[in-house]
RNA sequence: CACUUUGUAGCUCAGUCGGGUAGAGCAGUCGAUAAAUUAUCGAUUAGUCGCAGGUUCGAUUCCUGCCAAAGUAGCCA
């Protein structure tokens, strides 16, 4: 017996079935780097067309989560495939190196700034400490796959960005967008500090809550007011309050002008509360008998003058909309010192801020009797005072959420102070940000709406913090008057100057005479630090304008959903603000990781998934495929479930590559591949597909619906070509001669088809990619990466066997497997090779079958397949084809041991008793021929 | 409590701009194969389209309410 398998051409490759990514993957990225794969991509495309997208960068903090490995992943696939389009995509990583977290941080090993170390260690732990965690947090995003100038990122506390940033600030000074002003803030008395929002927790509070009486000053002037009214007694306007301590602060009493306040007999005296808060008010304070006296308009008792309860002063009545009737009097204790609407509506009425509580929450001397006691302290004292003045309605306890710091867990309270804001208004610039809105594009859709609605509620910015790591606010303003110093934008550019070579250590160092001269006597050094929020803000000048590889505007910023209130509106204004451009014209967000129940992740319910643990028992590109696989424009939910699906997936797109690589071995496209017309039919077809999937794949790359491109590619994997093509072709590739056209057709399509796939696969499974690009016959010595989607040729328009007809065949294949199966689960036949069938066909089904001459066979996989036009004593078993029914029988020929297909003429050959006619030729002779299949 | 987003088979996604028994792949199940072999091929089970109402001849698809999850803001005198 001849061993006729090894006549045969079984496929053959070097590439892993197994693809063993944890291991793999880090050895794959050693080449990357020591092969400089970045820079190879960039000088591939220099000169192209740009796309830029522009990094947010990840605060310096901590290791890497889920949420962090989403965004980059994201960011990474769209450079990938706008460089596979043909685009100069560079990706400049960042970072966000100030701020608070480090600080804390920092403290925590260190000390407290000013007690346990000077400012400047301080700061230059807080770098140092940035610096490792920008080290850390870089190495897990290059495991991930990222592909970006790594060595060359850009870190808000590098010299120049310092400098950039301080010089960002200085165009928007020039532009008159920034003024000081006082605000409420939040304030931590303990850390005696100002808070930002993100470090304000809510907690539960037990408060006082009184009902305070502020009696008229003039009787008459209310009655001209409001109309005759009757009663007896002293009349007073009731306030409710849950802070007593701010009423030493007390200088007005707020009314909504547009509702119904009542004066009320109330016992021996009459008092003013809203109408639609009597009762309650009635029976919080326990008020019996109330009879109206008057009614009237809030706004009838508009500059109205109040006796403080304990002062001998006069305060106003004034009128706000914030007033509600959702609690209290419908009458509000206004103290501009201690609230953000009481601010805002003091500011109306031309009443300022008094400053009577310092930075340790403790009154001023020129606070009267409370001089030098501490606010949480006080309380009971005013109470009292209160009581003793007679105007005291009510007290009692109260608890309500209530802000509270977030690290010492004491309770907040607002302080009004001098700081400095980005004016939405005076120069109209929330009006310009709104109008750049328009003509940017929101991926998804609702980004739009949601950027607009954290718009229309955007306060002027405050930008300063009293911190220790952050980019100073190098400002000089007067002594006496305040201002700032006329040249402001020329001497902002002398301290970037220092900044750029010394960072901003610079600024804290600087003798003010060293830059103002004379001047310096009249002049202070602002020593408040800029909001972190800046520094990120206006990356699209201090990076974007700065680095020669990327421009302003941005073509994409990409983050997660919450960065509307973030990122995407810092960067908006600020670039507004400094040159009344938009710094991005797309901006595409996604969700957040979530588990399989769309619950958020949490270390308490164990449920996180964490990037290395993936990394090391799936591998990257599992990770990455997961990315790629979940519509991020909601939730994205992960669990071990997912990835676990997320890996037969990738395994069975691995197992695809595969195959087409082992198919190819010995093959090279120069020498071998034959012109399209010279393809079998279904090579030509299988092709053709192969470029319509092509153009919907890169239709989604662009519009950024990766999920719709691995549905795709995984169903092509497995039902194209798995559950069709390549199975058909199994028999050709395998039985013909080595050189033969039928062989040689087949290789020619499987290698396109390749060349393709591994370009459409690159962006998302990149380490397979690249390690399978090195496998494909041909020249390798640029990465997949510098390449551009592969030319595939398309079937003309008029193509004798078209897509519709090849569709046509497969059902037909469908419909005469279930034929076979039912059988075989008869016990009839086994593999379907060891049946012969007999299509009986409606004239129509005849004519399109026959175009395949004998070759039908070779698509079912049964060694014989005959049509037979229908008749009336002519019938098989149904198909769901209908027009077609089935004859089967288990064959009786010979099995050919080399083909395996049951033949009649196995053995005609004497030479070759064992195989068939086929094969004698296949392997002696010039071969069989084929025309379709 | 408000606003926004989401809710289709165990999993990942289609789809329905009102109409005919709701689609695909994976997983599961059964079978084939041992020439993609810890692969591959075939067949096949599976969904009251979050819940409840309404509009309509007819709704998973439109409207309202509710529930769940997520994000953001706020929780103030």
């Amino acid at each position: 017996m001849t061993d006729y398998k090894s006549t045969l051409n079984l496929p053959a490759t070097q590439f892993a079935m197994r693809a063993n990514l944890s291991q793999r993957e880090p050895e794959i990225l050693k080449r990357w780097y020591q092969e400089n794969y970045y820079q190879q991509i960039r000088q591939a495309r220099e000169g192209r067309e740009q796309f830029i997208l522009h990094d947010g960068p990840p605060y310096a903090n901590g290791e890497i989560h889920i949420g962090h490995a989403v965004n980059k992943i994201l960011k990474d696939i769209i450079i990938k495939s706008k460089t596979l389009s043909g685009f100069d995509a560079p990706y400049v990583p960042g970072w966000d190196c100030h701020g608070l977290p480090i600080e804390h941080n920092v403290e925590k090993k260190v000390g407290k700034v000013g007690l346990k170390v000077d400012q400047a260690t301080f700061r230059k732990k807080c770098r140092e400490y940035a610096a490792k965690q920008v080290e850390q947090q870089k190495e897990g995003f290059i495991r991930l796959g990222i592909l970006g100038d790594w060595q060359h990122p850009y870190l808000t506390m590098d010299f120049n960005t310092e400098a950039n940033i301080v010089r960002g600030l200085g165009k928007i000074v020039e532009n008159g967008h920034l003024v000081k002003g006082f605000k409420p803030v939040y304030w931590s008395v303990v850390g005696s500090s100002a808070l930002a929002e993100a470090e304000v927790e809510y907690r539960d509070k037990t408060s006082f809550s009184i009902d305070v009486k502020f009696a008229l000053r003039d009787e008459a002037d209310f009655e001209k007011r409001v109309g005759q009214f009757g009663g007896h007694g002293s009349i007073s306007v009731v306030i409710w309050t849950t802070t007593p301590w701010t009423l030493p602060v007390n200088q007005a009493v707020s009314l909504n002008p547009n509702l119904e306040y009542l004066l009320l007999q109330s016992g021996e005296e009459r008092l003013v509360v809203a109408e639609a808060l009597m009762e309650s008010v009635a029976e919080r304070c326990d008020l019996q008998e109330l009879q109206r006296l008057a009614s009237f308009p809030g706004k009838a008792l508009e500059h109205l003058q109040l006796k403080h309860p304990f002062y001998e002063k006069t305060v106003p009545v004034i009128l706000g909309e914030h007033v509600t009737t959702d609690a209290g009097t419908g009458c509000v204790h206004t103290a501009p010192d201690h609230g953000a609407d009481d601010f805002a509506v003091g500011a109306k009425y031309g009443i300022g801020t008094l400053n009577y509580v310092d930075e340790n929450g403790v009154y001023s001397e020129r606070v009267e009797t409370f001089a030098g006691e501490h606010v949480y302290k006080v309380e009971p004292k005013i109470i009292a005072l209160l009581e003793s003045r007679g105007a005291l309605l009510h007290q009692e306890k109260f608890v309500h959420s209530y802000p509270h710091c977030w690290r010492t867990k004491s309770p907040l309270i607002f302080r009004a102070t001098p700081q400095w804001f980005i004016s939405m208004t005076e120069k109209s610039l929330l009006a310009k940000v709104t109008a750049a809105v328009d003509d940017i594009r929101w991926v998804p859709t609702w980004g739009e709406a949601r950027i607009r609605s954290m718009l229309e509620s955007s306060p002027d910015w405050c930008v300063s913090r009293q911190r220790t790591w952050g980019v100073p606010i190098t400002l000089f303003v007067h002594r006496e008057s305040q201002e700032l110093h006329p040249d402001t934008p020329a001497l902002i550019e002398k301290v970037a100057q220092l900044i750029e070579k010394k960072g901003m250590e610079a600024w804290f160092e600087l003798e003010p005479q060293s830059v103002l001269g004379s001047d310096s006597e009249h002049y202070q050094k602002v020593t408040d630090t800029l909001d972190v929020w800046f520094d990120s803000g206006v990356t699209h000048f201090s990076v974007l304008q700065q680095r020669e590889e990327l421009r302003c505007p941005a073509d994409l910023y990409l983050e997660g959903s919450d960065q509307h209130r973030g990122w995407f509106q810092s960067s908006l204004k600020t670039a507004m603000a400094m040159y009344g451009n938009a710094p991005y014209k797309q901006v595409l967000t996604h969700g957040f990781a979530m588990d399989a129940e769309g619950k958020k992740m949490s270390k308490s319910l164990g449920n996180t998934v964490a990037p290395q643990k993936v990394m090391n028992e799936l591998g990257g590109d599992v990770l990455r495929l997961w990315v790629a696989a979940t519509d991020f424009s909601g939730d994205m939910n992960v669990s071990e479930e997912i990835l676990k699906r997320t890996a037969d997936s990738y395994r069975r797109i691995r197992n695809t590559v595969r195959y087409l690589l082992s198919n190819l071995s010995g093959f090279s496209p120069q020498q071998h591949s034959l012109p399209f017309d010279e393809l079998l039919s279904i090579d030509q077809w299988v092709l053709d597909r192969c470029a319509r999937l092509q153009s919907e794949i890169i239709a989604h790359y662009n519009d950024y619906s990766f999920h719709q491109i691995y549905q795709k590619i995984h169903n092509y994997c497995v039902v194209d070509l798995g559950g069709f093509y390549l199975d058909i072709v199994k028999d050709r590739l395998y039985t013909m001669s080595k050189n033969s056209r039928g062989r040689r057709s087949a290789q020619t399509a499987q290698y396109a088809i390749v060349e393709a796939l591994v370009r459409w696969v690159a962006p998302i499974l990149s380490f397979t990619a690249d390690e399978a690009w090195r496998e494909i016959p041909g020249d390798r010595s640029l990465p997949v990466f510098a390449s551009e989607w592969f030319d595939l040729p398309k079937l003309s328009a008029g193509a004798e066997l078209d897509d519709g007809f090849w569709q046509y065949v497969a059902k037909v294949k469908t419909a005469v497997n279930r034929v076979l199966e039912r059988r075989r689960g008869e016990g009839d036949i086994g593999n379907s090779l060891t049946a012969e069938v007999t299509l009986i066909c409606s004239d129509e089904h005849y004519s399109q079958l026959q175009r395949l001459g004998d070759e039908l066979r070779f698509i079912l996989i049964t060694s014989k397949a005959e049509l037979q036009r229908e008749s009336g004593n002519n019938v098989g078993e149904a198909t769901d084809i209908p027009g077609i029914t089935v004859q089967l029988v288990k064959s009786q020929q010979r099995k050919c041991v080399r083909c395996w297909h049951f033949r009649e003429d196995v053995g005609t050959h004497s030479e070759h008793p064992e195989i068939c006619e086929r094969c004698v030729k296949n392997v002696t002779g010039d071969g069989e021929r084929r025309e379709f299949v």
